[in-house]
DNA sequence: GTCGAGCTTGCAATATTATGCAAGTATCTG
DNA sequence: CAGATACTTGCATAATATTGCAAGCTCGAC
């Protein structure tokens, strides 16, 4: 039984990736499935030595990659609640967008901007409570300020 | 008491900010102490809300925003953990640093690695069991390879 | 082989988190 | 204002996760 443990980080990597795994109860049960006995206080070790993370969206709870963040429903869903909340207004000026929130939180909403990683985006810049969103050109920057604002109401 | 929510929330993201939230109930008393009377239940669902993250580096556990996971120190340890463990050689050659992972954990060491940012990497890119990281010049090369070296044996 | 150091794991108990439900509040409509 | 609807929260409890400890391996030195 010669470092099992390598091989059964490497198949958990794996599942994380699957994207599926929604505790350590259920982490156990599928490494068995794939013949690693192990219990869950070894699931709870093994999810730390990783790097692993627990998030929830809307709903569910889920282990994942930190890289794994970018991916797109889950930061999608996440821009969608954050920007709710945070975005009082959407304006495009030219080729930016101009979104205002209340002091102190554009930070945030710019990250889960930055994380959905739509392509016209060539990147946002925050201040206190204000946050550009730096687009190709006006059209460009028009749709991207409606699809926020249909955000924000849908 | 008209959105005391929201409130709460901007004043939760700052903690987050500081990084140092290892539980719901220290949540719970800092609020308290800012003013703010809520039950654990709450702070467990503002977490939700607020699209945190539970990490654990090494020994203490913790939320955070998603972006943070970039943060110097936490990169750099994960960096450490998931080299030691996957990464089998390191060499420098040329302009590059070619790094050998066991087959399918070329990506898992490639993210890590993109997370630390050290500013001499211009990119990385990595195959099945392959990990190419770019540098300016075969100097730079050779002193990132030690430097990753220094990291799976320290 | 035998001993010891250093790891890994399970067990069991503790600690932490999530959530169904009901009560309380605000909001809207007429 | 009355009534209906939609949210937010606490309470209590269920569900999950973490960890101290002890047992069992592995490896290297003698």
């Amino acid at each position: 039984m010669k470092d099992s443990r390598a091989r059964r980080h490497r198949v958990i990597a794996e599942l994380l990736r699957g994207g599926t795994l929604t505790s350590q109860e259920e982490l156990v049960e599928r490494l068995r499935a794939l013949g690693f006995e192990v219990t869950q206080a070894t699931a709870s070790r093994d999810l730390e030595q990783l790097g692993a993370i627990k998030i929830r969206r809307s709903g569910t709870i889920g282990y994942a990659l930190p890289d794994q963040l970018g991916s797109a429903d889950w930061a999608a869903q996440r821009l969608r609640t954050i920007a709710r909340e945070w975005v009082g207004s959407v304006v495009a000026v030219g080729q930016l967008v101009v979104l205002k929130t209340p002091p102190g939180s554009a930070h945030l909403v710019g990250v889960a901007l930055d994380q959905v990683q739509w392509p016209e985006v060539a990147g946002t810049i925050c201040g206190d409570d204000t946050l550009f969103v730096a687009l190709a050109d006006p059209d460009t920057a028009q749709r991207v300020a409606d699809r926020l604002r249909a955000l924000l109401e849908g």
